[in-house]
DNA sequence: GCCGTTTTCGGCCCGACTGTTTTCAGTCG
């Protein structure tokens, strides 16, 4: 997605839920938000599209939404939209964030108790204004204080890491009774943050997983518990739903719970096309059900006539227009990694010793790693003043000759960029180092355009190998910082300096998109995974997660090559 | 509102679960 388009999606993402609200044609919203997943996903800013007039070639953008977008995107507000939003109270569009509330229900708690906010609406179920309305009960009432409370709680979105971690402990739970089980949605596409859990299972005995499912000891409230589906929420906050199928439907399902939904909508058509219906069962015959296709992905695809789509993919990014031409990249994978530069020790911030980051790194097969403590400035990280910086040299020197370990430690130093965009230390000290990183720990506030020249200003410098975590941002507490994302890239690859993929569970930066478009622009990249303790070294997988979702293949990647011609991609 | 090797009008992905029903509407993914 381009970020540009945020505005224009939005636009028509609301216009969709005041026409729903106030209960127009039932299509016309499904049409409004067909049009913003569309300009959602495209690759560049939609005023490029106005321009060359290709905008009502999007699908699902016509006659009518192209010039809605026009006016926006020209002006900056929309006259339709204004006259939409004076037809109901501003108060209204928030209630649909609340779980089990949706537009059918906003309108009539509308029309029918005058409810126009959150207040209102837990005030009227505290009173039982609510369940006295025909078609609405005690228990409605009650649902919808539930998730009231859970909207005014937590944030509603996770990490990676967590979801892995919550994942296999359910799967460990239910294996017992599962012959296949495994975690789905957008944990399987290895999205850098996941609103739930997705489990399928292939089981003869849905009623005892369903069971076991639901005294899962996290769990504190059950949402639903069916004969193929259930639906807790954890006390963390975590929605996890339950998908119990036969064994034949298990790739059916698999893949219809990974998503992503739009990835779904296009297999689905793609299905029709060829006179078939694709649901959570089985591929099978549009007239007369027969099963063609469901026991496992791999089946499915190859019968829509398509090369198996990896997870990360199935974003609607053009992956399945390429794997018809059989043009799908070999993604990158965590056993192509020969290397992992960004590793910080005990000398600065991290817990472990150098050798003990060492003996990691030659545990998972590495041929070579490298230290990269902070530089003087990182006060706080406890960065190496220029005289312990001569001495982590010697030491790794004497390290490598010692004839001790089988892998190759470089030394080298994640170097802060100062705000004037020098680095931390002089050319001197930095070229006897094996590589640079160099990275913004500072002043992350800075104006686009003085970021942008601070980062070009680092990269000019002859002695940066790697530009590290390059936006700076840390889910769910740090913004990325403001810069031009395409003059940095296009420098980098002019610079020859190395763009990380910093896999550190909070940061996965660069971020998919950015590795998509910066994949454009010609540069490589270098997985790394940024530890502070020796146990992280297996973070690199997150860092690859994000390498694949940005369509990355083993050549794209500089760690994933021997150690000779790495040393002279670096040196 | 969009779209078309079944259609320029009449469809629009589709199935599970819940609650309030007495056969179904609303929500979700």
């Amino acid at each position: 997605m381009d970020p540009a388009n945020g505005p224009v999606v939005s636009m028509l993402n609301e216009i969709a839920d005041i026409l729903e609200i106030t209960g127009s044609d039932r299509f016309r919203p499904i049409a409004y938000r067909r049009a913003a997943r569309t300009i959602e996903a495209l690759p560049k800013p939609i005023q490029d599209y106005i321009k060359d007039g290709s905008i009502s070639e999007l699908p699902g953008v016509g006659e009518a939404i192209s010039q809605k977008v026009k006016e926006y995107a020209l002006t900056g507000k929309l006259d339709y939209l204004e006259k939409l939003r004076k037809g109901i109270p501003p108060g209204l569009l928030e209630l649909l964030n609340l779980q089990e509330v949706g537009p059918k229900t906003v309108g009539r708690l509308y029309m029918e108790l005058k409810i126009t906010s959150i207040d209102e609406l837990q005030r009227a179920c505290e009173e039982h204004s609510v369940s006295k309305l025909k078609g609405f009960g005690e228990k409605t009432e009650e649902r919808i204080l539930q998730s009231i409370k859970f909207y005014r709680g937590s944030s509603r979105r996770f990490i990676l890491s967590t979801g892995d971690s919550v994942a296999s402990s359910i799967i460990a739970h239910l294996s017992a009774n599962a012959k296949l089980i495994e975690a789905a949605g957008s944990l399987r596409r290895r999205k850098e943050t996941i609103g739930d859990l997705d489990v399928i299972v292939a089981s003869d005995d849905s009623p005892a997983v369903m069971d076991r499912f639901v005294s899962y000891p996290d769990v504190s409230i059950v949402y639903s518990r069916g004969e193929t589906k259930s639906s807790v929420l954890l006390n963390s906050g975590l929605q996890v739903d339950l998908r119990v199928v036969d064994e034949k439907s298990y790739g059916a399902a698999l893949l219809y719970f990974t998503g992503s939904k739009d990835h779904n909508v296009e297999l689905r058509n793609l299905a029709i096309d060829r006179g078939y219906k694709l649901n959570e069962y089985s591929l099978s015959q549009r007239n007369g059900d027969q099963f063609v296709a469901g026991r496992t992905e791999k089946e499915v695809y190859d019968a829509l006539g398509l090369q198996f789509i990896e997870p990360e993919l199935r974003e609607a990014r053009g992956e399945i227009e390429a794997a018809r031409e059989g043009r799908l990249p070999r993604l990158v994978a965590e056993s192509d990694i020969k290397g992992d530069l960004h590793c910080h020790t005990n000398w600065t911030d991290g817990s472990s010793p150098i050798e003990a980051m060492i003996e990691a790194a030659e545990n998972r097969g590495y041929q070579y790693m490298g230290i990269s403590d902070h530089s003087k400035s990182s006060k706080i990280a406890k960065g190496l003043s220029e005289e312990m910086m001569e001495r982590q040299l010697k030491r790794v020197e004497k390290l490598n000759s010692s004839g001790k370990y089988q892998i190759r430690v470089l030394c080298g130093s994640e170097v802060d960029i100062m705000p004037d965009g020098r680095l931390d230390y002089d050319d001197a000290l930095l070229s006897r180092m094996d590589f640079v990183i160099g990275s913004v720990h500072s002043r992350f506030n800075m104006e686009k355009a003085e970021m942008t020249e601070r980062l070009l200003t680092a990269m000019s410098n002859d002695y940066i190998t790697v530009l590290g975590h390059p936006t700076g941002r840390q889910l769910g507490s740090r913004e990325a910082y403001a810069f031009d994302a395409e003059r940095i890239f296009e420098a980098a690859r002019d610079k020859k300096v190395i763009l990380e993929v910093n896999g550190s569970t909070e940061r996965l930066d660069l971020n998919d998109q950015l590795i998509m478009e910066a994949k454009r622009h010609k540069c490589v990249f270098m997985l790394n995974t940024d530890s502070h303790h020796f146990t992280s070294l297996a973070n690199i997988r997150y860092a690859v997660s994000m390498a694949r979702r940005g369509w990355l293949t083993a050549v794209d990647v500089a760690n994933t090559s021997d150690l000779k011609e790495f040393s002279s991609m670096i040196g």
